[in-house]
DNA sequence: GCATTAACACAGA
DNA sequence: TCTGTGTTAATGC
């Protein structure tokens, strides 16, 4: 079952053969947006979908529990799997922040172009070893760690990958909720809550709804 | 003792 | 006024 919310597959045109970059694929077809939560597929998705701005989820369902896969920032790509064979039919992926913009080509149409493209070939492969090792990150960090632990070591991930650097500290902005982080630091909303405001009374970030301030985040590292 | 669940207050739409 | 979020207290494992 392939379900798309938002119809209209649109096909680049072009010789994209001698594309330098995956995103290249991407440029021709319209970006799209979505709000916080709306979904961009749910069961099987044959397309690949290049994150323009925002952060998107994919998740899994089974029986009544779902279990967050991975997330994925601007310039990434979702569903990459597509293209060395068929979705496993039970995954979603929404936006995951405010505002998400997406752009997305056929899993058959990226494939083609693969075909002769062996500098693509190894992004793709890069992209797929990145998720395997974010896979294999989130294994160790369920089985070694407690939940303070798992939640400071999101904050530190979360930095390095998308917070701007300002002087010795790091911004995050914007923030996500206590709720989404809890999702992916494998913990509830409230137990984040709590060692967000102990870390704020040690003194290592400074936070609000805006915005949120790393102080140090070296120390924050040694907590993990 | 740690983490989740429950309960409540508050802010923004 | 309603929904989502932040906070604190109670409960369970």
């Amino acid at each position: 079952m392939t379900v798309s919310i938002k119809e209209s597959v649109s096909l680049p045109v072009g010789d994209l053969s001698n594309a330098e970059s995956c995103t290249d694929l991407f440029q021709e077809v319209p970006e799209l947006t979505y709000r916080r939560g709306e979904k961009l597929f749910f069961g099987s998705s044959f397309e690949v979908y290049l994150v323009v701005r925002g952060i998107v989820r994919l998740s899994s369902w089974h029986g009544e529990k779902e279990l967050l896969e991975d997330y994925f920032h601007a310039g990434e790509l979702v569903n990459c799997g597509v293209l060395l064979g068929p979705p496993p039919g039970n995954q979603v992926a929404a936006a995951m922040t405010h505002r998400v913009a997406i752009r997305r080509v056929s899993g058959a149409f990226f494939r083609r172009v693969l075909q002769s493209n062996g500098k693509l070939q190894r992004e793709v492969l890069a992209n797929l070893y990145a998720s395997l090792n974010r896979s294999r990150d989130r294994l160790y960090r369920y089985s070694l760690l407690n939940a303070r632990q798992r939640v400071i070591d999101f904050l530190v991930r979360y930095a390095e990958r998308s917070g701007r650097r300002v002087g010795y500290e790091h911004l995050i902005k914007p923030v996500p909720t206590h709720q989404e982080m809890g999702d992916i630091a494998g913990t509830a909303r409230q137990t984040v809550n709590t060692v967000l405001n102990e870390l704020r009374a040690e003194g290592l970030v400074h936070f609000n709804r805006r915005y949120l301030i790393i102080r140090d985040l070296g120390a924050l590292k040694e907590q993990v």
